[in-house]
DNA sequence: TTGACAGTTGAACGGTTGTTCAATTATAAT
DNA sequence: ATTATAATTGAACAACCGTTCAACTGTCAA
C-alpha cells in the first residue's frame, strides 16, 4: 500500500525520515518559521554569479574590455599573463556569457557581451568607495 | 652609486628586469595604451568583496538575517547545517564587516551589520530576473 | 607545402576553500 | 560543584580552482 508513493509522500506519511544534517535544536523556533526561503534556487544562482566575479584576473579582464574590444593577445600582454591563462579564463567569461567572442582573421577579439556587466562592476565599485 | 637605489629607481635605470609573464607580444599596442588601468587595487578590493558573496551558505545566511536576527543554533536548524560549519561563515562574514554579532546569556544573536547588503543582494537578485 | 603565429585544450601541480570532527570555552540551570 | 548546552576553534580531509606546461588546431604568408 506504501510502496508505489513517491519520496515526498512517504515522508508526509513519516514512514522516511528526512536526513538532517544539523546537530542542534532550534532556538526561536517561531522566528525560524517566519523566514521565507522559498527563492533559494535564485540567491545559489546569484551566489554563482558572485562567484565568476570573485576573481582578480576576471574582473580584470572584463574592466579591460568595458573599455575596448581585445583580442588574446593583447589582453595577455596588458595583464601579464600568458595566452593559456587568458584563454582559460576568457572561457569562464565566456560560457557565464559575460563576454562574447567573434574571430578575425588569425585573431578572436573579445568583447562584452552587453552593458549590464558594466554597470554592476560601476555599482559595486561605488560600493566599495564608500 | 647604484646601491642605495629603491627597486622603482632600478628600473628606471634598466639596470633591473621587471619579470614579465607574457608570452606573446601585443597585436594592437595601441589600444592597449589607451586601457585605463589605474583602478587596479580598487578592482581587486572588488574581486575579494564578490568572493565572499560568491558561496551559496554565505548568501543564504546573509538572506535570512536580513529577515530577523538570528543565533547560531537557529541558523543551523534553518539552513539544515552543524553549528560548527554555521560558525565558520559566520566568522568569515564578521571578518568582512558584513555581519555583526552581540551575545545575550547563552546565545550569540547575529545581524547584518548595515542595510547596504539588502540592496546588493536585491540590485543582484534583479539583474538575475530579466 | 612549409613555417610562423594566434588561440585552444587537457592534464598536472600547488594552493585555496568548505565541511567535518574533536576538543575547548563560556554561560545557565540543577 | 556539576551537568547541559551554545558557540568557537584548529586540525584534517576532500573537493575545487587558477596557472602552467605541452601538445594541438587553424589561419596567414612566403
Amino acid at each position: 500500500m506504501l510502496q508505489n508513493l513517491t519520496i515526498e509522500q512517504l515522508l508526509n506519511y513519516n514512514v522516511v525520515m528526512k536526513p538532517s544534517k544539523t546537530d542542534c535544536y532550534a532556538i526561536n523556533p517561531d522566528i525560524i518559521q517566519k523566514i521565507e526561503m522559498s527563492d533559494i534556487d535564485k540567491l545559489l544562482d546569484l551566489a554563482e554569479f558572485f562567484k565568476i566575479m570573485g576573481d582578480g584576473t576576471r574582473v580584470r579582464l572584463l574592466w579591460a574590455l568595458e573599455q575596448a574590444e581585445m583580442c588574446v593577445n593583447d589582453l595577455a600582454v596588458l595583464l601579464d599573463m600568458t595566452k593559456s591563462a587568458v584563454s582559460h579564463q576568457l572561457k569562464i567569461l565566456r560560457s557565464a556569457k559575460l563576454v562574447k567572442a567573434e574571430k578575425r582573421g588569425k585573431n578572436v577579439y573579445y568583447s562584452l557581451s552587453d552593458n549590464h556587466v558594466k554597470t554592476v562592476l560601476e555599482m559595486a565599485l561605488e560600493h566599495i568607495n564608500e
